[in-house]
DNA sequence: GCAAACGTCAACCAATTGGTTGAATATCCA
DNA sequence: TGGATATTCAACCAATTGGTTGACGTTTGC
């Protein structure tokens, strides 16, 4: 359930990922919808949308021949909160917000 | 001076350069005692510091024969911001999370 | 002056990444 | 049934990454 910090920085680590997340942020988007923009192969979008598959930041769901993306933005807490640490919320002790974090994402 | 949203998530995307941002926390440290606590090379942790540095996380600077590395967060700052726009606070009471800051800096 | 400490450089290596193309699979629809 | 659409798979490629080792240049202190 708690995704890799690794597998969740690499793959905001790519410009193209960066960017169909934030299409993402609209509306599911189907496969070849999410490739449309981009000047380069389906495949290499149906790759990139596996690495985004994996570190959890999507998930895709199969309802015919179409495959929907949707994002899990939830992903991205623990990555957020690591980042947090580093003074971008002096004095502040960072278990007690992840802790508060998940008591008012739970209501 | 802005820096790139790839180069900072790729450089935190390796745990052994988390684990150093995380020691900078504490103190400004030489290279050599960065390398220390890690079973690699020398030269090894010397790149980590390089792609460190170039993501703009640390800054580094030579007195004497030794190399102080000190942390600079404010580079985090834009993947941070990036970040927060995926609805990461969606749902929070934000007055519950004033109050935990209140309690959290008082104590 | 010289040895030891600090750190980087250069060459090398294996594994991973990000892309390609072409074939394959699965589903829909006329 | 068969053709078009949606997506992945497999093989391949060049570039990058994360590590190694050994040689190298500086600075320090006896």
């Amino acid at each position: 359930m708690t995704q890799s910090l690794d597998a969740v920085f690499a793959a905001l680590a790519d410009p193209t990922r960066r960017a169909i997340l934030s299409m993402l942020l609209e509306d599911d988007m189907a496969v070849t919808d999410v490739a449309a923009p981009f000047e380069m192969s389906l495949a290499a979008i149906s790759k990139h949308l596996i690495v985004l598959t994996s570190a959890g930041l999507i998930s895709q769901e199969k309802r015919g021949r179409v495959k929907w993306c949707k994002l899990e933005p939830d992903a991205m807490r623990e990555a957020s909160v690591w980042m947090q640490g580093f003074g971008l919320m002096d004095g502040v002790d960072l278990d007690a917000f992840e802790r508060f974090l998940d008591q008012e994402l739970d209501s």
